[in-house]
RNA sequence: GGCCCGGUGGUCUAGCGGUUAGGACGCCUCCCUUUCACGGAGGAAAUCGCGGGUUCGAGUCCCGUCCGGGCUACCA
């Protein structure tokens, strides 16, 4: 039997990484078994429908790797793959009746002022709240012909059984009953004719083949209905996995108050989607070994539903930037320029670091669209400077954003001093006639090589006795670039090349000269 | 209130009756070094939520308890 999952987010709108979590479980599931993964869109609550969001799952989904083989962009033998298509094709019309022939489901009349009551008196009383049958579950024929006729409007709901046990197994968790008393009749049609989830979605399941519903551990409530409704129609449950959720730091179910949760959030960020589905694959499963950089391929060749753990996870964006480093670190030259230039054009950067987070005072990094803007001009006018400078900061960014205001000191005219530097180095008295030093080599040079740099640095140092090269090095850099931070001296000298050296040194002689006075 | 799920260092986790409770992030120290990183070597950090059992032996099995979470919509 090939395995069949299902992704059925309803257009709500942008997924969360939480939710692109599970998406990827079922891609890597379907990946491991050469099985079949769905989209599917459940947009059967007109009210919530967010204009744009299922361009924003698709996006989030390719953007990941995460793919499908049947869905409503690219067809399938099961489709229509949006709920409101399959409504109109009159699937789940025909599905009800058969209960409602069957007397598995029922007609009930409540206005929903008479459910807020009937839940206000279960609540003084210290009853179980919802729907235990009112008084539409065993109401005669003619008590329900009568309100027909009168054009009330009504649910259609699923008679549970009552006095009995119902057990799911879980996948993870193993054998979980109920007391089928404890378990409310559930609203299967809503009163405009739209299915709820608890019916769309599991007729959808079996008349699309799925083998294993895989979802969020806030759904274990509901499965004993589900469960039931499949023994209804006598058709073989699926094997149902009920993931842990992903936390915050708080330990509350991540929310926008976390931060970041937006799955696209993390591109604009200049997180690598590799790094990304690494990381949350490993919140919640386990290849139950010590290895933890694993690439699409890796996870899918190792994922196995026995790796999945019961118990929920904190989402630790400390460890992402570590394993994001990572990716980035294990880039080859030409594919960190490529990836990098892909970066430079995600549409939504500036947005995202100019937006006020939640609870916030502060843009997330106001200073960042400038240096990104910067970057993209280098790329076009001095690539090879572009490529240069990202290779010098690939050991120490973490972020693909990162890069640009790292990388700021090539392109700049004039990069800004740091004022601390200065201030450290630029008042020692050898630092002025060694600059000039400098300043006069470069500007007699053409071209300068690594070796080049090292040499002339290195000369200097021997023939005005420098035991170390500290004093020499750092004010140099501090003259170069302003800071006290980055590439190793020669790398960046020989990067720069001679003109913009002796430009900056020139530049640099006027500041040591105030810092003198 | 009712029903259900969960509980190994701060965090992600390995463990599936017998281990000095392993790895990773983060933190600290040292090495490398022209800085910052990267890389390498160490270190601190878990009485396995707590209390009872079962057993020669329990993080692993059972019961209770506490704490955390979810559901309790004509939302998914």
């Amino acid at each position: 039997m090939t395995v069949r999952v299902r992704y059925a987010p309803s257009p709500t709108g942008s997924p969360h990484v939480g939710n692109i979590r599970d998406a990827l479980f079922k891609h890597l599931l379907a990946k491991h078994h050469k099985g079949v993964n769905i989209l599917r869109i459940e947009d059967t609550d007109r009210t919530r429908y967010i204009e744009g969001a299922e361009r924003d799952i698709m996006e989030s989904l390719h953007w990941m790797g995460i793919q499908w083989t049947e869905g409503p962009d690219v067809g399938g033998p099961h489709g229509p793959y949006r709920q409101s298509e399959r409504k109109e094709a009159g699937i789940y019309a025909h599905w009800i009746n058969v209960l409602l022939e069957r007397g598995l489901a029922y007609k009930a009349f409540d206005t929903s002022q008479e459910l807020e009551e009937m839940r206000e008196y279960q609540q003084i009383n210290k009853q179980p709240v919802g729907y235990f049958g009112g008084v539409w579950r065993d109401a005669t024929p003619e008590a329900v012909e009568k309100a027909e006729k009168e054009g009330k409007p009504f649910v259609i709901r699923q008679r549970i059984p009552r006095n009995e046990t119902v057990v799911i197994h879980d996948f993870i968790r193993g054998r979980i009953e109920w007391d089928t008393n404890t378990v409310d009749d559930p609203v299967l049609i809503k009163a405009d004719g739209m299915p709820t989830y608890h019916f769309a979605a599991m007729v959808d399941d079996h008349l699309m083949e799925i083998t294993h519903i895989i979802r969020g551990e806030e759904w274990i409530s509901s499965a004993p209905k589900h469960a039931l409704l499949f023994d209804a129609f006598g058709w073989e449950r699926p094997v149902f996995v009920h993931c842990p959720v992903i936390k915050g730091k708080d330990g509350k179910k991540l929310s926008k108050r976390h931060g970041d949760t937006r799955c696209l959030d993390y591109r604009a960020a200049g997180y690598m989607p590799e790094a990304l589905a690494n990381f949350i694959a490993l919140i919640g499963w386990s290849p139950g070994e010590d290895r933890e950089i694993l690439s699409m391929d890796e996870l899918a060749e190792a994922f196995d539903l026995g790796g999945l753990q019961p118990s929920p996870g904190v989402f630790d964006i400390d460890k992402l930037r570590w394993m994001n480093g990572n990716y980035i670190r294990a880039l080859s030259p030409e594919a960190l320029t490529a990836t990098v230039k892909q970066y430079l054009t995600v549409p939504d950067i500036e947005e995202y670091f100019t937006r006020i987070p939640e609870g916030a005072d502060a843009p997330i990094d106001a200073a960042m669209p400038a240096a990104v803007a910067l970057m993209r001009e280098a790329f076009e006018k001095t690539p090879e400077l572009a490529a240069t400078a990202l290779l010098l900061e690939q050991p120490r960014v973490t972020t693909l954003s990162e890069f640009a205001t790292a990388c700021m000191f090539f392109f700049q005219e004039e990069p800004p001093f740091d004022e601390k530097a200065v201030e450290k180095w630029f008042g020692q008295p050898h630092v002025g006639p060694m600059i000039e030093h400098f300043q006069k080599w470069s500007s007699g040079l053409q071209a300068a090589t690594l070796e080049d740099c090292e040499k002339a640095v290195r000369d200097y140092a021997e023939a005005n006795s420098f035991d170390k090269m500290g004093p020499v090095v750092h004010p140099i850099r501090v003259a170069l670039t302003g800071k006290t931070v980055g590439p190793g001296l020669f790398e960046l000298m020989s990067a720069l090349g001679p003109q913009v050296m002796a430009k900056r040194f020139q530049r640099a002689l006027g500041r040591i000269a105030k810092a003198n006075v």
